[in-house]
DNA sequence: TTTATTGTTCCATAATAATCGAACTTTAAC
DNA sequence: GTTAAAGTTCGATTATTATGGAACAATAAA
């Protein structure tokens, strides 16, 4: 810390922008929703009731699952999900038609950390 | 768990929306900063180098201080404080003519719970 | 090769949030 | 009593975010 208020110094600041970006990335109930749908289903991935394919690398068909749970528009998701990428509290990646997504454990570990 | 997703049942959805206005008072880089002021002040209560008054209470003076260090105005703050405190983030109580400030862990443990 | 599905991007609009100045209340100091 | 300081609240403005429709690209299925 090199003030009184701990608030300038630059890897602090950069670390705090970070934050805001997670933060803000979960700021919505919709986006949470997602996240808690992927964590969830990141966790359970040989769970036979959800009707998505759960592999090691992700879960597949999440766009179009996300849209069946909380009526929103395919666009809309799509928003959301770049969001949460952009966080860096999700990676997807595209095999063949649907996006395979993933939650970053790093990203939630820096937030479980900076509560410390 | 009562469905696929993990959205729907309604205690989940109480805590849901809790976190959400929790995330939302932390996603504004302002907030942010006043909220790990805060936080600081309150862990260093016998810092000789803090222009405030920490107390095992709180942290008075803590508006002043929050404008000078952040460019904002005196309603402005007020706002920031007011909405960290409706988050259940921070508790203020007026002693004379300063608020004194105090970071709720409560709810610092509940971000760190639902992370795990 | 046509058709359906998946997700993206562009654009516009509606809804929220951030910000400030000014008028105000309460307490403290003179 | 008068003046100063700390915070609040109101009202207005600006900035940001959320959202959906339409046109699009890429892949899969027929």
């Amino acid at each position: 810390m090199i003030d009184k208020t701990g608030l300038f110094d630059y890897h602090e600041t950069m670390k705090k922008i970070e934050l805001v970006k997670i933060f803000k990335a979960l700021s919505s109930e919709q986006r949470l929703n997602i996240f808690i749908m992927l964590y969830n289903w990141n966790q359970t991935t040989s769970d036979a009731t959800a009707d998505c394919f759960c592999s090691e690398e992700g879960v597949e068909k999440c766009f179009t699952k996300a849209c069946d749970c909380m009526d929103l528009s395919r666009s809309t998701i799509s928003h959301h999900f770049k969001e949460l990428e952009n966080a860096g509290l999700i990676t997807c990646t595209r095999i063949g038609q649907s996006s395979v997504c993933k939650v970053n454990m790093d990203a939630v570990k820096a937030i479980r950390e900076f509560l410390e």
